[in-house]
DNA sequence: ATTACTTGTAACCGAAACAATTACATCATG
DNA sequence: CATGATGTAATTGTTTCGGTTACAAGTAAT
């Protein structure tokens, strides 16, 4: 099991837009600095355009980022390529026996935990920003 | 994409377990408690065994803890079952193109990130232990 | 020792998710 | 109108999951 890699791949393509600014980045040029299919990519653009984080127009090269840097979050990142239904990173065994003890509680003893787990996980991509990866990703091209 | 139910099965096995101690649980009375094939929770147990969690002997129905409820994390039944790799809850796409600044930098930026997450999220798990669930299905017994 | 029951595994199946690929309609622009 | 871009659907191969069947091997009671 594996959480899909669209969400690397849309945090690469938010901060390859800023980063080649200067330029249009088209889908072409996305998938190469990916390296993947250019329909991969125009996909995924689909879905950060519908979460409201780019603006492309149909026929035309290139996409802008609809915010600041620093006011996108990994986790509206995360939700636009929807890679985690909402309580739904764990799955629970559905209908265990309601005579029994255990498979009568089951179910509500173990949703909110791992409601808690999953929530855990979101909220370090709520603290981080596509400031802090153009930022980090500078500073390691400085040092080269 | 969603975490193998593995989890929350062997959660239930090992509660089932100990709240029905006074009876030997053979893998059929388990599997009816949960509601799926017994060869299914004969897996799951050996994966529980595997990791030091129960003991079972081949003909012989029933199993017992090898710890008490409180040395037993959620955790330790989480590594059990095997249902994420260590660093590999999220997939990063491979092989970006080395000759683009993002591409090239975007991998190692990511990584520590998606390790954090992972680690935020395993740690609620770390943090409870079989005797939370047992206690609160117990308690939730006892309302009704 | 024979019978009945159990665990331990292996093999197979259908369903679902992924990522890649191809194809093509639609749109914008020179 | 010709070129090149986006948007989107359909198809494919691979992998994982959970369920199922089957059967070898072990245990225990008669």
């Amino acid at each position: 099991m594996s959480i899909s890699s669209r969400f690397a791949v849309g945090i690469h393509i938010l901060a390859l837009i800023d980063l080649n600014k200067e330029t249009a980045s088209s889908s072409e040029f996305i998938a190469g600095s990916v390296n993947t299919n250019a329909a991969v990519i125009r996909k995924i653009m689909g879905m950060l355009k519908k979460a409201g984080l780019i603006e492309v127009q149909p026929g035309v090269a290139g996409a802008k980022l609809s915010r600041e840097l620093s006011e996108i979050t990994l986790f509206d990142i995360y939700k636009a390529v929807n890679v985690v239904e909402v309580n739904e990173l764990f799955s629970i065994h559905d209908k265990p026996h309601p005579d029994c003890v255990v498979g009568k509680n089951i179910q509500s003893t173990i949703e909110p935990i791992f409601m808690a787990a999953q929530s855990a996980m979101e909220k370090v991509f709520q603290n981080l920003t596509l400031e802090d990866i153009v930022k980090d990703i500078e500073a390691k091209e400085q040092v080269q």
